[in-house]
DNA sequence: CCAAAAGTGTTAGGATTACACCCATGG
DNA sequence: CCATGGGTGTAATCCTAACACTTTTGG
């Protein structure tokens, strides 16, 4: 039996967030787990986590890649069953979605307290966390975290709390910048206090397009 | 149902092989592919690996990883067969093992003549190579593909030929030093013709002391 | 003694890091 | 006017890239 599950990311209040449902039915029952279920004859695996997500969560996707194939014995009590897991994260415009949502009871978790998962999901998370922090650093993801238009603050800060260190705003600026798939907008937005920042957007195509003519991005 | 399949490199004679076998069986019959098969019940993933290797081509496998999960419906003609492949190297010491073989008939193909392959294979390998191709430049794994102990300018050939570019001599050589994973043994070696030179063994064990620390390997 | 491969050091340019002050806004 | 967060430049250091001649061996 194959399956798939889904570690989704979300970012919300500076801290990283993951998307867990609570079990009704046993084994695990009354725990949280990643959503996720079998896949149906005929049906590609990526079709089946976004048809999970949907069903179990609400949430459209921004984006997915596959993670990791967990298939050791035993790690479903019932039966042999092998689950291809994916990443994902969403945009946290679709948050609200998420949150109330429809029967089953789907709902965002720090990442730092992360209750006892179902299964092997843990080791599931564990992975997933190693790929995002890994890959932040050699690819743009991160803006799939965020709103499509941000402040560069808003970047840092995620950069900061995901990599868990300190970053020179200065620096990290000129560098991020330099790469050339941000577009400045012309909207000033001010969160609260403090003097208002730039909005900036993510220029996917453009980014697209550099990586094609073998251009690297990198955040060390 | 679900599967795995291995993409195993070899490097021989200056250039990097995979290792096929020729499929005696409908579909794709007298066709090359990957060695691989079905995964029993009770059995991990890598030790299914590990046994249809040992089956169907006699080679021990020196280093070896997951690669991707393949399950686009309609990949195999015959039924619904979802593949978790593998990507693995070899040792040239286990080289002769595999040449001669047993009944199935396995062959190491140089890389770039490679034949019509069945299934979706050519694919795999297709992703398999990418990973090869990036994971050289972080990890030291093409030591992987040389004996135990081997001159700097294998290793520096090894690395111009997978990667397809010049590299500068003295620059790899003082970048690889540095970093303090090989061990230069007392030996040298005549290769044929010219100066003979000193024979280098990875420390394997210093390196992944050397990794938690935090330590990069990085070939530009 | 010739051909083949091994071994080695220096320098210029580019990238990275560290670091502190002024600006715009809201209350 | 003050608190808060936004925005910016320079200098020192480190890393990378480019580059050519000498050494050792076998035939």
């Amino acid at each position: 039996m194959v399956a798939v599950d889904a570690v989704v990311f979300g970012y919300k209040e500076g801290q990283l967030h993951l998307l867990l449902i609570r079990r009704f039915i046993a084994p695990f029952q009354g725990q949280w787990a990643l959503p996720g279920g079998f896949v149906l004859p005929n049906e590609s695996l990526e079709a089946a986590v976004e048809r999970e997500l949907r069903e179990e969560t609400g949430v459209a996707i921004n984006y997915l890649e596959q993670l990791y194939t967990f298939g050791q014995p035993g790690r479903d009590p019932r039966q042999r069953v092998i689950s291809v897991a994916y990443f994902g994260m969403v945009n946290p415009d679709q948050f609200e979605l998420s949150a109330s949502s429809d029967a089953s009871d789907a709902q965002w978790h720090n990442v730092h307290q992360l209750p006892a998962l179902a299964f092997d999901h843990a080791d599931i998370v564990q992975t997933a966390l190693q790929r995002l922090r890994n890959k932040l650093t050699y690819e743009p993801i991160g803006l799939h975290l965020l709103h499509d238009e941000f402040l560069f603050s808003e970047l840092e800060k995620l950069y900061e709390s995901i990599l868990n260190r300190k970053i020179d705003r200065r620096n990290f600026r000129k560098k991020v910048l330099s790469f050339g798939i941000l577009k400045e907008t012309q909207i000033r937005h001010s969160a609260q206090k403090g003097r208002p920042g730039t909005l900036f957007r993510f220029e996917e195509d453009k980014y697209r397009e550099l990586k094609e003519k073998g251009f690297l991005f990198e955040i060390k």
